[in-house]
RNA sequence: GCCCAGGUAGUGUAGUGGCCUAUCAUGACGGCCUGUCACGCCGUCGACACGGAUUCGAAUUCCGUCCUGGGCGCCA
């Protein structure tokens, strides 16, 4: 038998030094767990009980802890994101670490008004500090967090403990303990959830300059030894074998920085498309028919009838301009059924889309720039310990992005790639980072050819071999593609069938341009590209929690 | 889908026919160690993807299967 199962069952046993008021706080009756079932605290093991807690029956006591509300969670009008204002709102130092809209702030004294737990905190958990907000003047504090490394040097052993603020040394002197606690320093495996209770000193050797003298420890729930992967990266993981434990894999600091940008990316794109007056829409996912042919569909079982999954909002963005909403986003995934295997292609992507009446290309094109202008900047004034954690000094980009012309786009990549371009191709790669080496920033490629656009663009009246579609790029690849759209009815269905599709199967769509329909334009934005750009990611799968590719279902 | 490269302890690697009862690191376990911060030192444990073939002899060569990485086409 593995020596860590053995490890395992042995640290299994209660070894829980508490307080008196503790003990006292913990044997409260049955209470609502929030998840339909009332569960008895009192069957947590006593301590010093020679009762065996079973993995199930520490579960319990933990659902019992993580399910408890004691007010319904509060409205999402707060300009924070819902929840985290609450949960974090007693720990002013710490609201930085989650990245909210930087034109967002909380109004002036909320923090301390709000005395009610939040929807996450629990009666036994609720002394629990953020591992940032532990700082050298803190007299005590009670932490629960999962353990980095461990350091044992004889008589003086150290414990890193992690939780998403940050890192904190627990230092064990063991002359100076009492004996409780050096068993249960014994059993703890790496990645263990443990709580810490005890005085803290200002260590300046101490990173952070601070340190936890422990008075409880408890096990929480242990980790099984050996790990799958090595959370302190003290030897790199490839990236299957990263994704194969995910969870485990974004307990990285340097992996979860990457989410937490993400979502203040986000977060900033719909405060600012909300501030510029687009509605925040959802559209279905399930459709009957593709929506602009081409890239392949995944087939679903929809009862009796075919259906698919979306690969796009683009019909339904809009449909809402024939709606009268007169813009709109939407913030969700697509679904591509192509058998590409590269480091910048997923199966399922999340796509920022943007429709909005009454506006040409130029019109949204401008949209997109000041957004990702907004974006990157959000990024950088909120996520600076994020981008520092992933070595990125972020640029905000120039305005106005330059719009290079495609006749003049291909001139340009066919200067230096091997494989000439010539009218009517699109784009290789190659050409792609060809022109990004020359331009060095992000820029726009306009006025694209008709037939390699889809049917929905705009020709230009004037010369309707060219239309008002565009693609917006970084220097090392394509991030967002749009057009001014067509919005008289009899062109586009002249348009459908010049691309070989049947307008009968549009004809949804198509009902919506034939009662009253704006001139609109719009784009679409990968959500997964625009952080991996950002962040200078290497791999598309950094940027997804639990990628879908060729080969990937799991997690 | 096409092309290329791979699959060796939990993880990351070395090893191109006998020097391999397989290297190194990390890890786990045991021991020593009171200021570590990739702690250090000593000892122990743990692997050649699967099936077939060639050969006196295969981790190594060949065939097949499964799995993976990357490039391309296409796209965001």
């Amino acid at each position: 038998m593995p020596s860590g199962r053995r490890q395992r069952f042995r640290a299994s046993t209660p070894k829980t030094l508490r307080q008196p008021c503790l003990r006292q706080r913990s044997v409260s009756s049955s209470i609502p767990t929030g998840h339909g079932r009332s569960v008895n605290r009192s069957t947590r093991p006593a301590a010093g009980s020679s009762a065996r807690p079973t993995p199930a029956r520490q579960r319990k006591g933990l659902w019992t802890a993580a399910g408890r509300r004691s007010s319904p969670p509060q409205s999402s009008c707060s300009p924070a994101p819902p929840g985290a204002a609450a949960f974090f709102s007693r720990f002013p130092p710490v609201q930085a670490i989650i990245p909210s809209p930087c034109r967002s702030n909380p109004p002036a004294g909320s923090a301390r008004q709000n005395t009610s737990r939040g929807p996450h905190c629990t009666q036994v958990f609720h002394m629990r500090l953020p591992i940032r907000a532990v700082t050298p003047t803190t007299e005590s504090a009670e932490i629960i967090g999962w353990v980095h490394e461990v350091r044992d040097l004889g008589g003086l052993s150290f414990f890193l403990i992690r939780d998403r603020t940050g890192i904190i040394q627990v230092t064990i002197p063991k002359k100076k303990v009492p004996a409780e606690i050096l068993d249960v320093a014994r059993d703890v495996s790496r990645e263990s959830v443990v709580r810490v209770r005890g005085t803290v000193k200002a260590i300046e050797k101490a990173p952070g300059g601070r340190e936890i003298v422990p008075e409880e420890l408890e096990i929480i729930s242990i980790a099984e030894s050996p790990l799958p992967l090595d959370v302190a990266e003290k030897v790199p993981a490839e990236m299957d074998t990263r994704i194969d434990s995910r969870f485990l894999d974004v307990r990285k600091p340097r992996v979860r920085a990457i989410f937490f940008i993400r979502s203040a990316v986000t977060c900033a794109a719909t405060e600012f498309l909300a501030s510029r007056g687009c509605i925040n829409i959802t559209t279905p996912k399930i459709v009957a028919a593709a929506t602009e042919g081409g890239t392949e569909l995944f087939p679903i079982a929809y009862f009796e009838k075919e259906a698919f999954m979306n690969q796009s909002p683009q019909l339904y963005k809009q449909m809402m301009m024939a709606a009268g909403f007169e813009a709109v986003f939407e913030i969700g995934p697509i679904f591509r059924a192509e058998e590409h295997n590269t480091v910048r292609h997923l199966n399922e992507a999340t796509s920022l889309d943007v429709e909005v009446s009454f506006a040409d290309h130029n019109d949204v094109m401008d949209l997109l720039e000041d957004l990702i202008v907004h974006v990157y900047d959000c990024v950088k004034k909120t996520c600076g310990e994020h981008l520092a954690e992933l070595g990125v000094d972020l640029a905000v980009p120039a305005t106005p992005f330059p719009r290079i012309p495609y006749v003049e786009a291909i001139e340009i990549a066919n200067r230096t790639i091997e494989e000439k371009l010539s009218f009517g191709d699109d784009l290789t790669p190659a050409a792609e980072r060809a022109i990004g080496d020359v331009i060095g920033q992000h820029y726009f490629i306009v006025d694209w050819p008709t037939d390699i656009r889809p049917y929905y663009a705009m020709p230009y009246p004037d010369r309707p071999e060219f239309c008002k579609a565009f693609d917006m790029m970084h220097p090392r690849m394509e991030l967002s593609s749009g057009a001014q759209r067509i919005h008289d009815h009899d062109l586009l269905v002249e348009r459908i069938r010049a691309k070989g599709l049947s307008p009968e199967s549009f004809e949804f769509y198509l009902k919506t341009f034939r009662y009253g329909m704006p001139p609109h334009a719009g784009w679409g934005l990968g959500i997964e590209r625009l952080v991996m750009t950002m962040l200078n990611l290497g791999n598309i799968r950094e940027a997804a929690l639990f990628p879908r590719d060729r080969h990937r279902l799991t997690p």
